[in-house]
DNA sequence: CCGATAGGTGAACATCGTTCAGCGACTTGG
DNA sequence: CCAAGTCGCTGAACGATGTTCACCTATCGG
């Protein structure tokens, strides 16, 4: 904790303040590994200021902490994004994207409880349904859809926004398995999901597969 | 609240106190819909008794919580199986076992958060992953897994445990996505998690498959 | 230099989980 | 029948939390 005085912004840079309790909200965060450990005086001792001055900028620490993973979104499609490059074949592409999704997720088990296992009530106004839905990873993730049924393989009838769902819904569950049971004997991350994404993949294939 | 003051129990008696605490902390979860309503306060006051005592029977606030969780974790292995019970092919065994556990974890979902969804250190030591592992409901899965594999219709080389594994990350992601977002404008369970159910298991099937 | 205002604080409130010394009614041994 | 013991329980307090509100004060335009 570098609770070092800070020295009061300039006028109109008040905003500055912004960035740095976001950030020693993060530091607090990975370090700690412990959202309860990230409290508002924490933070506050952490920046060098003192505990009001952190509703300043946020309304409740709900939203402070929510803002601090929600940086990490970003950086959860670039690892997927990243992941898929080059990939050719869409059933390539869906489960090496499945894989990033899973393998951050047990990467950040902090982030991903905030962003993803929390109770709705708690994510702030700004990352509702729409947000979720709106984002690029979700976009990402509905193109691949449509690829796998462009392909002409699957099931005839599906749509890529059940597909998308469904493929979620999968890699979220091992995700959240393994963050929530790491002490389970539970396979690594690659087996669990592979095998999982290998069989639904599989099983959304149509009469004519080979 | 019945603040109503209670009685003092008569000699070797105490431990009737204990269920009291346990019966009114699930009563206030059950009507709160929220964990941190249940505080050791609410729940003394609600017994008629004072905060110091709850902790005569419970070690702390988080293994009270969880062993009124836990007395949902019976109720839930007995409507897996009724629901399983009298259907004779397995793959309708393993389909009405999933929906009845998914069905279960969103009409209770304070409940399933608890149990399947918190971090592992704050499930007391009494559930730790053996438990799990040893409890009524993962042996009856894993017979269900079994019983797939002695189909001989699946896929060769399959073992029970992984296979109930990714059975259970499949219902597991749907009910938690479920529980987390259940403003995303996610199909019902029966949709969502028949569809990925179906094509999880027909992903299982081996080469020979009609 | 002056007053307005942006930037920040001190002290407090309500509430939480938890601890600890101790009270008091009831049982029991003599 | 009385004294001693102990079981069941409590009052008061500690430390920590999120949050609010009145207030201060350094800075900057005029």
């Amino acid at each position: 904790m570098s609770t070092r005085a800070r020295s009061r912004s300039r006028r109109g840079e008040g905003g500055l303040l912004r960035q740095d309790i976001l950030d020693a909200a993060a530091r607090l965060l990975v370090e700690s590994g412990d959202v309860e450990k990230v409290t508002i005086r924490a933070v506050a001792a952490d920046v060098g200021v003192s505990p009001p001055s952190v509703y300043l900028h946020f309304p409740d620490k709900d939203t402070l902490i929510f803002d601090v993973c929600q940086q990490l979104f970003a950086a959860l499609d670039q690892a997927i994004e990243s992941a898929a490059a080059g990939l050719e074949d869409p059933f390539d592409r869906i489960r090496a994207r499945g894989l990033a999704y899973a393998r951050f997720g047990v990467e950040h088990p902090e982030h991903y409880r905030v962003l993803f296992m929390q109770k709705p009530e708690s994510a702030p106004k700004g990352f509702g349904p729409e947000q979720l839905m709106e984002s690029a990873a979700f976009a990402h993730l509905l193109q691949n859809a449509a690829d796998l049924i462009a392909t002409g393989l699957l099931e005839p009838g599906l749509e890529p926004f059940p597909v998308a769902l469904e493929l979620w819904a999968v890699v979220h569950g091992c995700t959240s398995l393994l963050i929530s049971h790491p002490n389970l004997g539970l396979p690594p991350v690659e087996v669990l999901f592979g095998q999982a994404c290998d069989h639904l993949t599989r099983g959304l294939l149509g009469p004519d597969s080979t």
